[in-house]
DNA sequence: TCCCTGTCTCGACGTTTGTCAAATCAGCCA
DNA sequence: TGGCTGATTTGACAAACGTCGAGACAGGGA
């Protein structure tokens, strides 16, 4: 392994999945994908991180500038956290020299959320 | 309670909930709600299940089309899959007479999905 | 009325998850 | 080289989760 701008991991970096679940049923293989990461953000702390991470302005965010933030949890469960969102998939972290930056992976998210477009039916609740 | 046309339940109905996470950090309060929701999709039945209720073509679906099917889970543990999306406002049932039919909640899928919203900026992962 | 079918609830079980303290790894600098 | 700071891994534990079988409830029909 280089040294430098190491990419940590992103096992599940497929391209593109599938139709918006309102068009078709999704076969199960899909909806093991998807559900992998459905439940990254299915914790508090990390959509949170998540919403740090995603709308940072440099489009990355030092972990220097989370761990023992107002998250009210310990570092250890900052960099767990970091990690299950890591290994979904839907962020990427990067070392480069003592700190460790983090960005979106968009095409992912991009996935999810299309995954669950909707339209708007009148009268519908 | 009357006997027909008994909504079951739709605990988290709220209306609109916050920007998309790339404009702006999610506050604790709205990342517990919808961390819900999102750990609701967080496995790969539910999902399916979700995505059979969302894409029905009627619009709804009876739960007699779908218990035993090829899901290879006992009924009791289908019925637990709807209860945990009912629960999460993502869906809601109706009896009527014998049979039991599920429909989507669109408002709440739609926040779901523009909460995830993020603009594909080209030469991004 | 009684039984039958469809759906849900209850109780129990093994597994997974979220959390922490302690230890470890990575890189910088004296 | 040794020590310092930043970030992760490990090991442990309680709580939550997914699953099932058994039983209960709701409605329809004989």
């Amino acid at each position: 392994m280089s040294k430098q701008l190491v990419v940590l991991d992103n096992p599940t970096n497929q391209e593109v999945c599938c139709p918006p679940i309102a068009e078709a049923s999704l076969d199960p293989g899909q909806a093991t994908d998807m559900a992998r990461m459905f439940k990254a953000l299915g914790d508090p702390i990390r959509l949170r991180l998540l919403s740090r991470i995603t709308s940072a302005p440099d489009g990355e965010i030092c972990v220097c500038e989370i761990t023992g933030d107002d998250f009210n949890v310990s570092g250890p469960t900052i960099s767990h956290h970091l990690k299950v969102l890591r290994e979904a998939g839907l962020i990427e972290g990067e070392r480069r020299g003592t700190w460790v930056y983090y960005r979106r992976v968009t095409a992912n998210l991009h996935q999810l959320a299309s995954l669950l477009a909707v339209q708007e039916t009148a009268g519908t609740v």
